[in-house]
DNA sequence: GAGATACGGTACCGTACAGTACTATTTCTG
DNA sequence: CAGAAATAGTACTGTACGGTACCGTATCTC
């Protein structure tokens, strides 16, 4: 990935990625179809060949635009594993940062984005379930192995157990946000959602000897 | 709603419904911004005038579509409340009828539809989420009410285990499903799911007694 | 400093498509 | 049956927009 970078100049890198940034927020806002590269070029002020020359065509520049963003979401999801005992904490922050992600105005308009494209380019939408959605479920998944192999929980597949874990997470909440921009959900209404998704996983597989 | 078809001759009624069952397949298939009002008058095999006289402009179209597929929806998902005692074999088949709504190509294409214009028509969205997924929010709600109150399960607030249930029910699957056209969970991988759902959503809050 | 390349600016091309206008024909209505 | 309304068909308008061409200037490279 990104192996032009090697051959282009700090003032063309620095360039290629105002392109992107602008076109980012114009695909975010327009989605794909809407979004209207006149609107990206003057956002960013350079000429369209510029544009054109960078990324081909409106496609590849919207292919960019969601490789990126799902490196970004890949990013900010992390589980720390530095000390097991304090799983229900770690787990805690985990589901906080992702109900804070995925409800934040872009992450929001990044998944719509997503869903819209899903029919016309298949293999985009890949790209995000799997970097995305696909990473968060290992991540979590391999997570809940460790802390049976340690003997604080007690789970028989801990892959299913992160499916139904983030699919219970997300809830109506997730689908109510992506179907309805005026939908907010207060902090103390995701907290609380946060709290009774953690005790119901958690309740049941604890084992008795903590 | 729908007031105009008294004034209407069954011959024009028919052909309301024609032109938009033809449209219902060009937005299903291209989303808003992408479906063309031509091809809507190819299926049908009526001229353009006729499409506007009945629908004013391709926005109106747009939401008789949503209002009608909501419609739809809303009439598959029932809870069958005459026995209360076999309350898991009636949310068992609530489960899978929900899942097969949402799983087949229209009911996913439905969802894609509606979230793509989420951001443009909300009042369409509006109407979308609180005849499907709102809908069926209260309607488990009201059920896990009158469970409780017969006294088959214990359960703090059943609304909010409505919606912990529908969450977890939709889990990773649904988005899978919405984020990618190749995308076919096998039907055994959907029992196993809503199984899982149901013991999970069970187990804890059933009374002793039975 | 010379040649190559990148760039901004602007004009342009071609096409897709929502919506309208007009005409001839069919269907309804009294 | 006569007038009115609905319809098919087709042509047209206006506009939005992806993508290209060209020109003069700035920037890089050797």
């Amino acid at each position: 990935m990104a192996e032009h970078l090697t051959k282009e100049t700090p003032r063309q890198q620095e360039r290629r990625q105002r392109i992107l940034d602008a076109a980012s927020e114009v695909f975010l806002e327009q989605g794909f179809k809407r979004a209207n590269l006149d609107e990206v070029i003057a956002k960013v002020g350079c000429s369209k060949q510029t544009l054109y020359r960078y990324f081909g065509n409106k496609e590849q520049l919207f292919t960019a635009f969601i490789a990126n963003e799902a490196q970004n979401v890949r990013q900010i999801l992390v589980l720390d594993d530095s000390d097991l005992s304090a799983y229900e904490d770690s787990l805690r922050i985990f589901s906080q940062s992702y109900m804070k992600t995925y409800l934040s105005a872009r992450g929001r308009a990044l998944v719509r984005t997503s869903v819209e494209q899903a029919n016309f380019m298949p293999e985009v939408a890949q790209i995000f379930l799997e970097e995305g959605p696909g990473r968060t479920y290992l991540l979590l998944g391999e997570y809940l192995t460790k802390l049976v192999l340690a003997g604080h929980l007690i789970l028989k597949d801990p892959f299913q157990a992160a499916e139904v874990f983030i699919g219970m997470l997300r809830g109506e909440i997730f689908l109510r946000a992506i179907l309805s921009t005026s939908y907010e959900p207060s902090s103390e209404e995701i907290e609380r959602h946060i709290e009774q998704v953690l005790s119901l996983m958690l309740d049941g597989c604890r084992k008795q000897n903590q």
